[in-house]
DNA sequence: CAGAGGCTACGAAAAAAATCGTAGAAAAAT
DNA sequence: ATTTTTCTACGATTTTTTTCGTAGCCTCTG
């Protein structure tokens, strides 16, 4: 088991990405995190079986996907035996946030309500989330009347 | 004032993008088209000179730009005395629709309802547009309670 | 009519991403 | 002890996207 990170000292890129300057993450690298952040910390193999699944591709691909992602500070990884061991470097929710703003912006001109409005229509969400959604709302009205 | 649309015969692109086949387009595809579709039909200099607004861009590069979305089938274009209007072969509203498929698919795991919640807490929406998200998920759940 | 300016076409270069082959080290299997 | 398997490193190639230079053609001006 591999218990420390930061074991990569000579590269300097040991600790957690500061949220300011995170790259944006190209599409396979999302995929890479997808797995990251599902499985938690995972060997590439891991990884490659997992994207094996979605599609085909070679493993030496996978492979320097995740060490461009490393040297981008997307990733931190720990050496355990022969092989190492990724995990993601960046939180799920900062980079939705961040790769969900640039969305708006590029494809709903910076309307979130119209992107929302699709999204509900066009995806099938559960009652409970449809209550999270609609609680939400109310929270906002509040603070809106307040102003 | 060009009349008519499909002037461009010869290649076989004067129809509107059947809805099935159509091409991702990039990012700066994006750019154009949300120039073409707040704009309506315009010149190469028109859309160009919208572009330079938000970053600087040679007039060739838009021009280009814009004669490979033609070959895509992205828009379509009308000869105006020695120059030509172009307009979008493709609807916004159907082509946000598909980016925001592919969005959450790649960054929310396919959970429409994370992003809802992420857009609306991020950003800014109007009294009348919370109202209408709200008016849409009462019409949900009504639908839901039905089956 | 000559020159300037505005347009498009076209090709090619540059930049960004994705993919893979090969080599070599280490571990496991035989 | 050999051979086979399993890893990483690294370079190179391919593909996709973006960007722009140059040439040729009209049109308008002087």
């Amino acid at each position: 088991m591999a218990l420390f990170w930061g074991a990569e000292s000579s590269n300097g890129k040991e600790e957690a990405m500061p949220e300011g300057k995170m790259p944006k993450p190209t599409e396979s690298e999302l995929l890479v995190l997808q797995v990251l952040w599902s499985r938690g910390p995972s060997t590439v193999r891991e990884v490659h079986e997992e994207l094996s699944k979605q599609r085909e591709v070679g493993y030496t691909t996978t492979l320097k996907t995740m060490q461009i992602m490393l040297e981008k500070g997307l990733v931190l990884r720990a050496e355990q035996g022969r092989s190492h061991v990724y995990r993601a470097a960046v939180e799920e929710g900062t980079v939705q946030q961040r790769l969900l703003h640039q969305f708006v912006k590029a494809a709903f001109r910076g309307s979130a309500a119209k992107l929302v409005l699709q999204a509900l229509g066009q995806h099938r969400a559960s009652p409970e989330e449809l209550r999270a959604i609609k609680d939400l709302i109310s929270e906002i009205e509040r603070r809106q009347e307040e102003e």
